[in-house]
DNA sequence: CATGAATGAGAGTTCATTCAT
DNA sequence: GATGAATGAACTCTCATTCAT
């Protein structure tokens, strides 16, 4: 009992350490560049015992996604819980995102975004298990803020809602990019990415001022 | 010098053509996957014969690069000479840059968004040749423009100036991820798009709303 | 026309040459301890250049089969005329299958033999292409020979047939498995096996006796 | 003592235990095809207990030879005793070898049978273990039976022997390359085989025709 | 200049074998 | 003695690149 559970644990634990690797040599040679050989230096295991617990090389990307998943999947729960002023609100949420995404490392994300635009499998299952997930969610919350009373009315919340998130993953991709000031001044975007995102939202403007 | 120039009229139409053939094979199979072999197939050629017009795999790369970077810079010009209601101005370009993705292809910028985050060489001639340039024109234009009278002093308009760029590009990669709705309704995007950068710049509500 | 019939040539001639160093080397080292590099190196080729002319290593084993199979479709037309005494004419035959054999090279047929024992996919070519087609022949053969008079209903013709060619399969592998009396007497055991075939044939009896 | 002994009994069983999986497995996938793997999970062990009975991978193979070899030397002892009318000997003779192989499984057979063409080593042993011992056997036997009195001076019984053994292994490769007939009628094949060697005995005859 | 066969370095992957537990 | 994860040599196959025709 005790020696499975603890083997067990080491194997997770070497899973990771080898996901760890993988993730950093993918982020700096991509995918294609990087070789399993590379990854296993990397890890400081041999090349066969990355197979004893992954696939193979995709598999290697799947499970990065995996990864990124679950965290994703527990920040979206912390956001649920909203109240008070809706500018500190959008303010704090998307501070929140960019240090989740400083947290669990550019790495992953450079690595899948630049994965998703050329493997069509991995594409879908981005598609399904972070893209459409988070709308979801952000759909329902958006729902819920009042729709601004005096404004035009908004052609759609739903398309308002991918096109500030779009603004949020074109930040990060044109960093990635090796934008220099946008790098230097990279504690400043969150900010300016809330004002847009909390500008663009009709509902800002009614619910602030009033009163 | 007739024969001379006719050659090389030829030779230009042929690495068009080889070059065109090459992107829509990068766009479908990704770099790494597309073999030279399918290029060469795609565009009628022999495979030896793509190395009498580039030096080897990257080049093409490259020359796709260069490509759309005379298109950048065509547009570029295009867009100097501005004018009348900022409103309008703003929503126009917004039109029209998404309208030259739209005609240019979307498929050189797919090829080469995803392989500027994986090619440090290609990332670098990126941000060289395209962004740099494309900020520095921006940068000039949004000096232009009153940084509106009452409103807080911003904090940087450069900054502000790759976050709205941030924005056009974050649709395009989400658009290219297959995010279905972003495709679906696509043709509203540019309008959504330019309100939001519109918003974000304090200078359009003061010169808009008076007298 | 001529280049191209010529460069047609040109690569069949490569390919048998590629062929005949894969069997020569299969035959040696069996076919899965010889590595394509091996049969490359044998036949003066780099290894890429194998994948040429052959999809596989598979396929060689595969080119193999066919290439015995042509063989002895040419020689199954040439033994349908037939005549005269039939202890001569069984001789005769046997003689020059066994001859056959020896031209050919023992090597083809050890290779497939001992590969068809093991892969089920080359089992069922070599009992498609080789050992139906040369039974079909025999049975029609056989037909013809006169049943034999006074002799016992034989039970199956169609059954002594494959025994009978399992007479000469078994002189094949035994010599194969290194039996040493076999190989110095080798000569000698064409008549043998005709002896054996022509007495287990009821009809020679009753045809050679009388008169 | 008796926990030496028992312990040992107990090795010895798990060592045959190995040594069927590995022949089961050997004659499903070819020596090649099978891994350490399948047969460890075959046998339900695993893959490092194979390595406290046998030294390597070939050492199966070879312990699979030495228990045929047990087998075939046993089946020898008993085949001494002969006498009576010598068609029945030989038929009865036939019949029995043919039950052996069907009672000690193809499998084994099989196995060998296709590694002995390709494995030298492996030949040698064959040769040396199963081959000539059987035939020294054959030849002592053979000597002894009433060499045909006005039959034509055999080449040599020998030689004779060899062929005879051929004609029940070509048989036996012949079903074991799916030849359908053979399969379908195995049990006849006996009789026919029998016939076919008692006649090629020109002893048969002499014994025979007299009243 | 166009061709496409030849090249061979290098990739992903397998698996017999070892050895710490 | 049993285990099975770690190992790394060796395999098949791919494909960018060259060059004789």
């Amino acid at each position: 009992m005790n020696a499975q559970s603890l083997s067990q644990c080491l194997a997770a634990v070497r899973r990771d350490h080898i996901l760890d690797a993988a993730t950093r040599v993918f982020a700096a040679r991509g995918f294609n560049g990087a070789t399993i050989r590379d990854i296993a230096q990397a890890a400081g295991v041999a090349d066969g015992t990355i197979y004893n617990y992954f696939d193979n090389k995709d598999a290697l990307l799947f499970a990065i996604l995996d990864r990124l998943n679950e965290t994703e999947r527990r920040e979206r729960d912390l956001t649920r819980p909203a109240g008070a002023d809706p500018r500190e609100f959008v303010r704090d949420y998307v501070r929140h995102r960019f240090e989740v995404f400083e947290r669990v490392g550019f790495d992953a994300f450079q690595v899948l975004i630049a994965e998703v635009l050329v493997n069509p499998n991995l594409r879908a299952r981005y598609l399904r298990d972070i893209i459409e997930p988070t709308f979801s969610t952000a759909d329902v919350a958006a729902a819920t803020w009042t729709p601004a009373e005096g404004s035009q009315p908004t052609p759609d919340p739903r398309l308002r809602t991918r096109v500030q998130a779009a603004l949020v993953l074109g930040c990060l991709v044109l960093r990635l990019c090796g934008e220099p000031l946008l790098q230097q001044r990279w504690n400043e975007v969150p900010d300016l990415v809330a004002d847009m995102i909390f500008n663009s939202t009709g509902a800002g403007h009614a619910n602030d001022s009033p009163s």
